[in-house]
RNA sequence: GUCCCCAUCGUCCAGCCUGGCCUAGGACACCAGAUUUUCGAUCUGAUAACACCGGUUCGAAUCCGGUUGGGGACGCCA
């Protein structure tokens, strides 16, 4: 049976880089009806928590990219570690050695300082690595050439007794079974050094597919430096999971048929390891916020409603209660007009706002446009008006607009401003329906007062 | 520095494997127009690319070699 892994290191948050990885290994798995392993490679204890381990397994949890098997966890594991790394000592393919020279005579700035590396506590088990060449038949790149001799003797267990990654993850892969490795770009060059130990150990070397790294606009890998790089972030704006599945996909890979919007059950049907590219991808935040877009209009509102809430919330908008109907006519009018859930706060206050608005100079003036009699007019009107929808509303003010002479933007623009204290928004008539009879003429008595 | 990977519009992809259907297609962004009470959304249209040089061939974006450019790896990190 087909298997594949997804092997984070718990030494930060789910990046976005890693989470496509995850999700090439998971569309590889279930388009070829095999298993999708989860292992925790936290071999590093001054780098790896419990917290952090967590975070991972939600945020792939929310991406929906669930495992078959697993989480492993290498720490918990070091024992099957030190007994291959025996194995090789007894037959004379790895020896012993005391770390040398404590003290990094060069390049140290580019070493984390470590206690560990002060105060060895035992010998270090290092493979011997001979000449010679290694091919590998990548899925994605095709043959790949290696000289051993370019490599140096590799270490297999520190000598605090933990294993190195090279030699962990060779060891798990094959306990596993795993039979597909697909992973990013930037382990091409350990992976002759890992064939090595699969010829040592006299295992069955697994294929390898190694997939174009995503790089940040400015040239380089997505970093810190570019903003947001972690899975997490995006959740919290307010991206929503398919938006960002869908984009990571595109990025290396297409569906056949130019489509752009794919779900996940789709990517699977059509998902082929041969067609993924080979080049490197330029993360590009334009698209994501214009697929997230698509998501949301079409998404049923009742659920973007519910997203919404919290960032109401953080918004200071609505408490613990809130009326959810409100909030639902709320989203409705406005889920057109959002990238992301987050920017609902910046656009939605004045529906929650108290009659009386700070209003912008620019208000204001557009206010001050409108005569008295209009207004007290306009109040009178909507105050008697029965059926407050929509189309009502409109009625009333077309008839307003008629018997003053006026052009529909003459009434329309104080009026926006009177009631959202904004000069853009939704349409009028909609957005004064869902305010609601009782906000819209108080808070149109409050403008009355300021005249 | 050494080794490795990569090279189509500004960006993401299609085409490349199996040369001719490519005066190179789609999407995002940008620009223009339409629509609208505004912004957005939507619709229509426009601009825009086969890195360069050589070879193979009747014919090359597609095959081969080189150059240049970009990226990655060279840890008792993962």
């Amino acid at each position: 049976m087909l298997k594949v892994r997804f092997a984070p290191s718990p030494s930060g948050s789910l990046h976005l880089g890693s989470a496509r990885t995850a999700l090439f290994n998971f569309l590889f798995a279930k388009a070829k009806e095999g298993k999708f392993v989860l292992r925790i490679e936290d071999t590093n204890r001054q780098r790896s928590n419990k917290e952090l381990v967590e975070k991972i397994l939600a945020d792939l949890h929310w991406l929906g990219l669930h495992c078959d098997e697993g989480p492993y966890f290498q720490s918990e594991r070091i024992n099957i570690y030190r007994k291959y790394a025996k194995q090789l000592l007894d037959e004379g393919k790895a020896y012993e050695e005391s770390r040398q020279s404590p003290v990094a005579s060069h390049q140290s700035k580019h070493r984390e300082p470590s206690t560990e590396n002060r105060e060895p506590k035992g010998k270090a088990v290092i493979f011997k690595v001979h000449p010679q060449k290694i091919k590998v038949k990548d899925l994605i790149h095709g043959e790949i050439e290696f000289d051993s001799g370019e490599i140096k003797d590799q270490v297999l267990m520190k000598s605090d007794g933990s294993p190195t990654y090279n030699f962990a993850c060779v060891v798990d892969d094959n306990e596993m079974g795993i039979t597909h490795i697909i992973r990013g770009d930037d382990h091409i060059s350990n992976t002759p050094k890992q064939i090595l130990f699969y010829q040592a150990l006299n295992w069955q070397v697994p294929k390898f597919a190694h997939m174009p790294l995503i790089m940040e606009p400015g040239g380089g890998r997505l970093s810190k430096r570019y903003g947001a790089t972690a899975v997490g972030e995006y959740r919290e704006k307010g991206y929503l999971s398919e938006a960002l599945v869908n984009y990571l996909a595109l990025l290396g890979w297409a569906p056949a048929g130019n489509r752009e919007i794919v779900s996940l059950t789709e990517m699977i049907k059509n998902f082929s390891l041969s067609k993924v590219n080979k080049t490197k991808a330029i993360f590009n935040i334009d698209k994501l916020n214009w697929l997230n877009a698509q998501y949301i209009k079409q998404a049923e509102t009742k659920r973007i409603t519910e997203l919404c809430v919290p960032f109401l919330q953080e918004a200071q908008l609505i408490s613990e209660n809130y009326d959810f109907d409100y909030l639902e006519r709320i989203v409705n009018l406005l889920k057109g007009r959002m990238k992301y859930l987050a920017q609902i706060g910046e656009i939605a206050d004045y529906f929650f706002s108290p009659a009386k608005l700070n209003y912008s100079a620019e208000a204001m003036e557009k206010i001050k446009k409108l005569d008295k009699e209009v207004w007290r007019e306009l109040i009178k009107q909507l105050t008697d008006l029965d059926n407050f929808d929509a189309e009502n509303i409109e009625k009333v003010c077309r008839q307003i607009i008629a018997g003053n002479k006026m052009k529909g933007g003459e009434l329309i623009h104080p009026l926006r401003a009177a009631l959202s204290n904004m000069s853009v928004g939704p349409g009028l008539f909609e957005l004064i329906s869902v305010l609601g009879k009782e906000k819209t003429v108080d808070r149109l008595k409050e403008v009355g007062t300021r005249l």
